[in-house]
DNA sequence: TAACCAGGTTTCCTTGAGGTAACTCGATAG
DNA sequence: CTATCGAGTTACCTCAAGGAAACCTGGTTA
């Protein structure tokens, strides 16, 4: 007798593909990287690069564009000689920041116990 | 006048990388979804499979064992006939589901923000 | 005998994200 | 006059993660 697959609890009202569509804000290398250097306040372009070494620019652009376009962080060019441009985080953009917080204590507790 | 690069404020002591290396638990193809679909109690194989129609055996495969070795979930062979494996998350991996949560949460205003 | 099941593995192929390096631009400092 | 700076572009390449499809195994049922 095949097995029957139970139908999942999970409570999945809105749409079945919420998560993907949500974790999509957050995907992209070092995306998440640039919102962690971010909760502390604004930055700019360079400061960004220093924050996360291994980021070129080419990336760190393509990513900070996308984020601002998904309303997660804003542009801000300041008239400044040459002009600087500071990246922060939207209002939106800052909730994130609570759950890369859990997401890095999850971590940090898993690396832990495999180390014991 | 160069701009003076200002020093980060974010508090990161333990090590600066900590956050790359905790988002790669929840890294690879589909692997938000598998924790997601486990949040509300163990799945075999197949379940997960028709949860998340577009993944591959393969890659389906792939991220259960990454997922494991990580200690984010855990694999149970049922003595049946055929044999059942079900995956459910363990104590630590259960801990994701918030952070998932409070992503989703953010993605969804984000998108009725920019509908509106 | 043949087909089906669960739970994968293997092979092969493609694609697009990311890396590198060089270049741009306008302003200013030496 | 030329080098530097901040803030990016642009062109080019590469390669590994994913997708598709076929196959496997051991037991069961029709």
């Amino acid at each position: 007798m095949p097995l029957k697959v139970r139908k999942n609890q999970s409570p999945d009202p809105p749409q079945p593909c919420m998560l993907t569509h949500c974790m999509a804000v957050i995907s992209g290398a070092w995306a998440a990287n640039v919102i962690w250097s971010l909760r502390a306040g604004p930055r700019r372009f360079n400061e960004l690069r220093t924050d996360i070494p291994p980021i070129s620019a080419k990336v760190l652009s393509a990513r900070l564009t996308e984020l601002e376009q998904r309303g997660v962080l804003s542009r801000n060019v300041q008239p400044t000689s040459p002009p600087s441009v500071e990246y922060a985080l939207t209002e939106l953009g800052g909730e994130l920041v609570p759950a890369l917080q859990a997401i890095v204590e999850v971590g940090h507790r898993l690396k832990m116990r495999d180390e014991a």
